[in-house]
DNA sequence: TAATATATTTAAGTTAGCCTAAATTTGTTT
DNA sequence: AAACAAATTTAGGCTAACTTAAATATATTA
């Protein structure tokens, strides 16, 4: 079933916000994140329910169901080795490739994902750190822990960003920052939860706890 | 000003129906070539007309304006440019490309384009001899004649195909004819105006005049 | 539990891009 | 020049994806 670029979106944030299928999504929660009212949403919501894509029930939220995970999943990969591709071979910062990835993850043609996988060698992280799944729409998952959980004196490996908007990501740019950095919390400022951190050895960082909420490590 | 992946289209067409603007299309003839009714050709010629990319009498056909002929190259740009990435990165035929440029060309993004030109070494010609324009619209002309009115005895060099449609470009993977070939034509059959040529050396290829008629080869 | 506030859906209207059928203009014959 | 044929436009309708305003359901709180 083929769909429209919106119809591929709404899958897509359905997918995120439902956290993979954990939790029901409200309507308003839908228009705030898409920027539509919430009468666009329950428009579009029954029609994907229609197609059997995400399940619905009149007042109580929507889901993703099992072919809308698939979809979603198709879609991620598409974005993320877009991203990959950006970044490794076009010379785009990770805070330049969102926008340009949200169009290219719509161009319909398998051929030219697997090719793309190919020729980027069947990368397994996009330059976020997210997961991108495989062909059969299978993503390994790692053991990953938010920087704000970890104790002082501690050290782990950052490996991805919960957070990939661009106002983040030139924040953590600004304070050399990256992914595949060893960090290590030397302190913790109870008073208001920022952190002093080191960054491959590097010391003199601060971060707000909206940022280490933001930030995954594997240890 | 932001164009629809519909607009996009229909101008590319005016564009290659009116030969860059040296004549008149039909409204019947962009109906033909673009699979839409004539009734449908009116409504959007009447919107192009209006924003001024296009000129447009009522019965008297359409040509494309300066700012539609920009608008023309940035597009062909995109979709040539592409077309080469496709063939010399992911490893795609020459016949394999059209329907997934078709869809890349829409992506809007300058730095995107000007990126892949970088990455690329700014071609000049796409995978079927086409001239790719540069980033101000000009396009390098040379001169080129058809293959059919090459003279008997006489050799040129195979740069361009006039009609870059996957059964054409099949016919000629068959018939082992690729662009940058030596072609000397052996033998002109009046009866039927079929050629007898060699290709790089090689004889005993007979193509019809539909074929000749598509090559393009410089002398 | 009843009143009130909030969330959601329905209703009605818009635009892009198509359709078919009818009306109109232009081109070609006689 | 009138009649006919072909090309084109207009009229009316459709679907996708939105909008605002009104109606209705759910949640909260007195
Ligand atoms: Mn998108
Ligand atoms: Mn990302
Ligand atoms: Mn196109
Ligand atoms: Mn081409």
């Amino acid at each position: 079933m083929d769909l429209t670029h919106t119809e591929e979106n709404y899958i897509k944030v359905i997918h995120h916000l439902s956290n993979g299928g954990q939790q029901l999504v409200s309507t308003n929660s839908l228009a705030n994140y898409l920027g539509t009212s919430p009468a666009a949403i329950t428009d579009m919501i029954q029609r994907l329910h229609q197609k059997g894509l995400i399940i619905y029930q009149k007042y109580q939220g929507v889901n993703i169901a099992a072919p809308g995970t698939a979809k979603a999943m198709q879609i991620l990969r598409r974005h993320r080795l877009w991203e990959v591709f950006l970044v490794k071979k076009l010379k785009f910062t990770w805070d330049e490739v969102q926008e340009v990835a949200e169009e290219l993850e719509h161009v319909q043609s398998d051929l030219l994902i697997r090719r793309l996988d190919d020729y980027l060698d069947h990368p397994s992280y996009s330059p976020h750190g997210e997961p991108i799944p495989d062909i059969h729409g299978e993503i390994k998952t790692q053991a990953q822990i938010v920087l704000s959980q970890l104790e002082i004196g501690s050290t782990g490996t950052l490996v991805a960003v919960k957070d990939d908007s661009a106002p983040f990501l030139q924040y953590l740019n600004k304070k050399n920052i990256y992914l595949g950095a060893v960090v290590k919390v030397l302190e913790k400022n109870s008073f208001d939860q920022s952190m002093e951190i080191s960054i491959d050895g590097s010391i003199g960082i601060t971060i707000s706890p909206k940022a280490s909420d933001n930030l995954l490590i594997i240890c």
